[in-house]
DNA sequence: GTTTTTTTGATTTACGTACATCAAAATTGG
DNA sequence: CCAATTTTGATGTACGTAAATCAAAAAAAC
């Protein structure tokens, strides 16, 4: 039987109340006197019922998603997601709430943060635009006790508790690999079809592929990147465009959202090429783009995981319990036609 | 503020007793009675708060795994994972116990369920070894009320709960791909690395293997299957023939363990070659060789995330909750060298 | 040595559920 | 209609912890 809070009293030779006012300190207890309950603890190998003690406490865990009012369909998953989540808050104690502010606005994001940090919520979970303000104020409320994880993007250098999302560097790189060994011996042009260089993600996946294109295929050279806007129609417009003015081209990597475009523009203008297409998250579209052999493979983020490893890290953060990495850790999905979910 | 019994005991008209007796189906209770507290349960959308149940009723969760008597490293990784869980156990309330049958005995595993089934655990995961009086006595105890997972290989057609481990024929056609579209335009023949054919999942990862081959890369012929039987040493004499006696290898698929050996015969015997290699399970070895490009792709099964799985089913099957399908499902991680975790 | 302050003990209630007991009411059988 | 039976209510205890109150003891200050 695992020992409970009248086990330590009694080993420690103290009473129920010094025991309590110890492990949630409260004041008022002598430093000998806590010395030897933090012994019995310890020698008994005393844990804290989690569970019974929530029950006692009432806790609830008040979480708050702060996400970009971005109209792309990752976003859209990662606030289905959510509100899955937020089904299951019964069963978890959870609260789930979520603010939208507008993207690439790091002004927004501060003062949203501010105005949340007086809600009292015990967790946020946080979509970051990398800005050095915002950076300060994730630090600021870190230090002043308040649990923060980046989702999908992460803070770098910031205090934050924990990412939970892709390494996008590592994405990118993978990305090169692929369509450089699927092209083989080609040689030829690489297109680049972007969301915006202004959006971390992006540049970091970029970044990524070029190092490893420059580094171990030669052959092959990166065209300027198309920057779509994650916007199907502008996808559409640029790559078409490239397509038709280029016939050096043999690979596309897809780096932002806006791949409906893309597709059209591959199905209209590059049948009778024989293209090797990379792509980023999996929609119906690129899914079934996949399948029909228009795409070669796609990289994918689960936005689920994401969401449920940010709940279970805010949740175990404010109780102060440890969190297992190897299962917090978000994984770049590989999708080739034969392995779809 | 969520619903507790005292509300559907106001809300139906009756005493906290006899929604006692509904909620766990004690018997006194008349029939029309008890239809008033399901629609009060059901019209103030009550949940039973299972950590409190829990506390109530002391409950822990006696757990059962049945692992193969195989000493290869992915098993050890398993019994790791397994440790670590035993580990989380006061925290978790579970009570974890393995037991080892020897490998691919049918009679031996469908003893130790039927001595298993007298001890009442609360749930069981098993390595499943595919016989029909395997499945036999599998769908008898489920039958019987026991939850029952299989972990790593799978007994299709019998009535276990779930299933936690990855999709071997996705993962053979997955690698079938992978060393297709690598080879690109080259012809040759393709070494085969299995442990042995009697066990199902390499079976499996031979056949969607095989299937896509034929499909879709006329240009690569299989050679006969190499039985390594997941020894090193075995693998490494039976690689290193192969190489020896057919310079026309342009590639090896290793589906099975042993690749300690599979590796040192790669750099004895094919320096100078450009072999394309695809292997399974991430290791201390296989890593280091995928880095040296002396592997070029990696197909991985997480063991921790099988573990974890595993126990949370059971727990979710025994309390009679849902589990979240998209969290369980176990994915098949493919590693580049430039998405090492 | 007395007063003031700090520390500790003893006790109670609560959280939401499970489970047991015994009495009271309602229903059924004859 | 009475007795036997079934159904229901009322009540209490328990699980492990939190949190509060008030009294008692110990330590510190004077």
């Amino acid at each position: 039987m695992r020992p409970t809070v009248h086990d330590i009293a009694a080993a420690a030779g103290v009473s129920l109340a010094t025991v309590d006012r110890v492990l949630n300190q409260r004041p008022g207890v002598r430093h000998v006197t806590r010395e030897k309950v933090e012994t019995a603890i310890r020698e008994l190998g005393y844990i804290r019922d989690v569970a019974a003690a929530n029950l006692a406490k009432g806790r609830t865990y008040p979480l708050v998603f702060i996400l970009p009012a971005s109209d792309n369909s990752f976003m859209h998953g990662v606030n289905g997601e959510i509100r899955q989540a937020i089904l299951r808050s019964a069963a978890e104690r959870t609260d789930i709430r979520t603010v939208e502010v507008p993207a690439f606005d790091p002004a927004a994001l501060v003062a949203v943060l501010e105005e949340l940090s007086r809600g009292k919520p015990c967790g946020v979970a946080m979509v970051a635009t990398d800005a050095p303000e915002v950076r300060a104020t994730v630090d600021r409320l870190v230090r002043a006790g308040f649990p923060i994880v980046t989702l999908v993007s992460d803070l770098t250098g910031s205090l934050r508790h924990h990412y939970a999302g892709v390494d996008n560097i590592a994405a990118g790189r993978t990305a090169a690999r692929l369509l450089g060994r699927f092209l083989g011996p080609r040689k030829g042009e690489i297109a680049v079809l972007a969301g915006s260089m202004l959006v971390r993600d992006h540049r970091e996946r970029l970044e990524g592929f070029t190092a490893v294109m420059a580094a171990e295929f030669p052959d092959l050279a990166i065209l300027p990147v198309l920057e779509g806007r994650d916007d199907p129609e502008i996808a559409h417009m640029l790559v078409a465009d490239a397509l038709a003015r280029n016939a050096g081209i043999v690979g596309v990597y897809s780096l932002g959202a806006g791949n409906r475009g893309l597709i059209r523009a591959l199905k209209e203008k590059a049948v009778d090429r024989t293209l090797t297409v990379i792509a980023h998250e999996l929609t119906s579209h690129t899914r079934a783009a996949l399948i029909d052999n228009t795409i070669d493979a796609i990289l994918n983020q689960d936005a689920g995981h994401e969401v449920r490893s940010a709940i279970r890290v805010l949740k175990a953060k404010a109780d102060g319990l440890p969190v297992i990495d190897a299962q917090e850790r978000i994984r770049l999905d590989i999708f080739l036609k034969d392995n779809l979910p």
